[in-house]
This record gives structure tokens, sequence and C-alpha cells, in this order.
DNA sequence: TTGACATATTCCCACATAGGAATATATATT
DNA sequence: AATATATATTCCTATGTGGGAATATGTCAA
């Protein structure tokens, strides 16, 4: 079996690089689909499509303005993702665990 | 085209939901393979293939010990994950902006 | 060397999905 | 109503990949 649908998962659904371009871009200010084309300069099917998968997963929001449909970065979506890595800070957090690691990786290195 | 290679992106690594559980589990302390399989519960084969390609995409080291393989996390490379969501603070930190944003949401709920 | 233990790899298949092209829908303007 | 603008959806295809089963590789002990 594939892995679980892009819909229903923020982490996958940031696996797709383009669509963690769509956040980075969003995260400077909300903005229409247009402008995420411009910016981005794909064709404009596939920017609605990326934001339709982003929508539907939650970690972005719209809201209609005119004819133009506004999004905007849903923060607590991606404080799900923040705070999981979190999860491992203490793996690069403290100098003396980072000596550790390096002493391993030169031992692995032996034994590889 | 689908999704770019598993192995080449720590995040599309991290979209499959079993590879989270694997480097969950990793967390806690250096295991060898078989103490996964116990943990997870899931054939042999499969936990290898997982910690394939988490080994291929740098998001955990290996060395031997006598028969085992002693699998553990690379720090550096879950950073990477969290220096990303942190682009994000802003929107979830501040508690003016969550004000702002629930008023957008209301607001959204109408021309929706 | 033989056997037991520990882990990795190969082969196959089903399936989700990104991209492309064309088209549909929605809203404002005249 | 007709047109222009803005965005969404549908259909198609190619392809990466997770799971299962079987097997291979590697390492220690007797």
């Amino acid at each position: 079996m594939p892995r679980a649908a892009t819909t229903l998962d923020p982490f996958n659904a940031i696996a797709e690089p383009k669509r963690r371009l769509v956040l980075e871009a969003l995260a400077e200010k909300e903005m229409p689909v247009n402008d995420l084309v411009g910016r981005l300069g794909w064709p404009q099917p596939m920017v609605s499509k990326h934001l339709g998968v982003l929508k539907e997963v939650g970690l972005v929001n719209s809201r209609r303005e005119g004819r133009q449909r506004l999004y905007q970065v849903n923060g607590e979506k991606l404080k799900t993702i923040h705070d999981w890595a979190k999860m491992f800070e203490r793996f690069w957090a403290h100098q003396l665990l980072r000596i550790k690691e390096r002493a391993e990786r030169k031992h692995q290195e032996k034994t590889n």
C-alpha cells in the first residue's frame, strides 16, 4: 500500500517541495492565487491544485474578496510540525551531545 | 510526475507515518533493529526497509555492535525540519495575531 | 564447518498522486 | 446579457513507493 492521503496528513502535504514554496510565499503575507502564480511562475491550475491540498489538510485558510480568493497560513497546523520536530531538540541543542555524536560517527566509519 | 524520491528529502521521508514512529522510538534511546521490531510489532523486513530510507536521507545513523546494528537519531537533519516550521512561528506565537486570525475565519464563514 | 541469530535485499503488485491540457465555475463590469 | 477576470476542476498518464513473501547477507558460537 502506498502512503496515506496527502489531504489527511500535514506531514505528507508538506512533503511536496512545491507546497512548501507556496507556504513560504504565504508566510510573507496573505495573498490571492494570481499573486502566487506570478511569484512562483507556475501554471495557474498547478497553484490552485496545491492550494487545494493545503486547504483540505488545514495548512491554509482562505476567504473571498471580490473575484479573488485570498489564502493565508494556518499557524495551528504548522505548529503541529514544529512541535513534532521539537521532540528531537536534545539531539542538536547541547554541545556535549554534539561532541558525543561526532565521536560515534567516527566510530561508525570504522565499523561500516 | 509523482512525488520526488523519499531518499533525497527529509520532509518526504517523514511523510510516512511509520517512519515517524521509528524516529519517535529512537528518540528515547539508541536501539538495534530487533528492539524496534518488538516495540512496533511490525515484520523485521519492514522495519529494516524504513530504517534504510531514514539512513539514506540522513535522519538516522547506525553502527555495528556484534551481530546487531544500533540505530540513532541524527539531530542535524531533524533540525532542518524544525527550522523550516519555525519560519511560521509568528502565526501561532502572538495572542494578538491569533485574535486577528479568528476574526478572519469568521469573515470567511460568511463569504464561503 | 555447521547452525543460530540479526539484519538487509529482492521481486512483485496495488495504488496514490503530480503534471499537463482543456474546461468549468464564479464574480465583477459594461 | 455579454464579456473579462479570477480561480477551480476534470481527465489522463507516468511513476515512486509501501507492504508481503521469500531469500540473501553477515556475524557469532560450538
